[in-house]
DNA sequence: GCCAACGTTGGC
DNA sequence: GCCAACGTTGGC
């Protein structure tokens, strides 16, 4: 199983609204190749964490892939081709204490990090030492 | 609110 | 196919 990091930045789509959504929802509109070639790579059952860029810049919560990529319902086709694509995630188990990106940025093992490193990456892979770190400091 | 980093677009 | 210009993201 593999481990993910998706960011939103709260205002626009928040960990707070996916709990409330309760089921799956589309993590659609993302419009950039290497965050949708990951989204590729996803498998269901796959765990993710949650980040909330721009206002809390922190890790907040896990979600898990409830189904794999399929076509983007926000996105336009590109000559007649599906060029976007999304999977679904649901909520999974909110942190007892947020992670900031500060607290990150200083912890011992996760400074290689693409969310240090490629800050504008939007779905990133998380190795399975980095996802141990991280849950352990969110109290899970 | 600013600006650096990055990705995309479009002229050549 | 290269590269300058532009737009967007996201940390500060």
């Amino acid at each position: 199983m593999a481990y993910w990091l998706l960011k939103s930045e709260p205002e626009t789509f928040s960990w707070q609204d996916l709990v409330d959504k309760g089921a799956p929802e589309e993590w659609n509109g993302v419009r950039n190749y290497q965050a949708r070639n990951n989204m590729r790579a996803m498998q269901v059952g796959d765990e993710a964490f949650f980040y909330h860029s721009v206002k809390d810049k922190c890790v907040v919560g896990i979600c898990r892939v409830a189904a794999a990529i399929h076509p983007d319902s926000t996105a336009d086709l590109k000559n007649g081709k599906v060029v976007w694509e999304c999977v679904d995630v649901e909520a999974v188990k909110p942190f007892q204490t947020a992670v900031s990106l500060d607290e990150i940025k200083v912890t011992e093992g996760l400074q290689e990090m693409v969310l240090v490193n490629n800050s504008r990456l939007s779905v990133q892979p998380v190795s399975d030492a980095e996802w141990a770190i991280i849950c352990k400091m969110g109290g899970l």
